[in-house]
DNA sequence: TTGTTATGTATAAGAAACTTATGTATGTTT
DNA sequence: AAACATACATAAGTTTCTTATACATAACAA
């Protein structure tokens, strides 16, 4: 997912914040629009993806549907009521953690 | 170093950016100005730090000179030229993280 | 004066979050 | 027929951090 380190620690962020806008999604369509909104600068590797998705769902952070669609196997993911709570919780976060790393930068960027 | 994930991979950034704005720090004044700027949002832990500066120096990135005050050993750290290099890198890498993230969650964040 | 807090550095064990590599399977394009 | 896109999955290894512990001096409080 990318070479800067920053971004480790990020993934389920994207995860939840792109479920909670779409409504449901699966795993190859998160890579893809991921790297579709950010021009190619973010690649979300399938190796980091599903364990998040699996753990997530493991929390009870989201539900699953299997389909078939043109003979390949999909799984939707979507928000659960305590997934759409934490996905609250992760925004005020990254916004604490943007707001904090400029404070800390500031100079060098034009706020 | 708090909570949240998402500092994750953060750190060298914020030890390289202060060290930049001012000259030269040793690691507990590091740990206290962080602390003082976020207003204690974030704490930067010393099994974290020592071993981050370290690493920075062993790369060449950083230069050490030891000094005793008051009784006490200090290890004052500045950045080489490689690492004043390096700073403008990984603080581009931030305003891009920073511009994909707010990108991705913009609906939930006013910009 | 003795315990607690602050200052200052350090490392080791373990956890968390990734990367890289590989595997399986189907559909589409060249 | 080969290559590429779609779609999921996992295992081994790395990076980056947390938690716990350790040592040492100075300042402050009981």
């Amino acid at each position: 997912m990318k070479n800067s380190p920053l971004y480790k620690g990020s993934l389920n962020t994207i995860i939840m914040r792109l479920l909670d806008e779409n409504g449901r999604m699966y795993g190859y369509e998160i890579t893809q629009r991921v790297k579709e909104i950010t021009k190619g600068e973010l690649q979300i590797t399938e190796g980091a993806l599903y364990p998040a998705l699996h753990k997530l769902e493991a929390e009870g952070l989201l539900d699953v549907e299997v389909e078939k669609v043109d003979g390949r196997l999909r799984k939707y993911y979507k928000l659960t009521e305590k997934g759409t709570k934490e996905t609250v919780s992760l925004l005020a976060d990254l916004e604490e953690f943007i707001r904090n790393m400029q404070t800390i930068v500031k100079p060098s960027l034009g706020y």
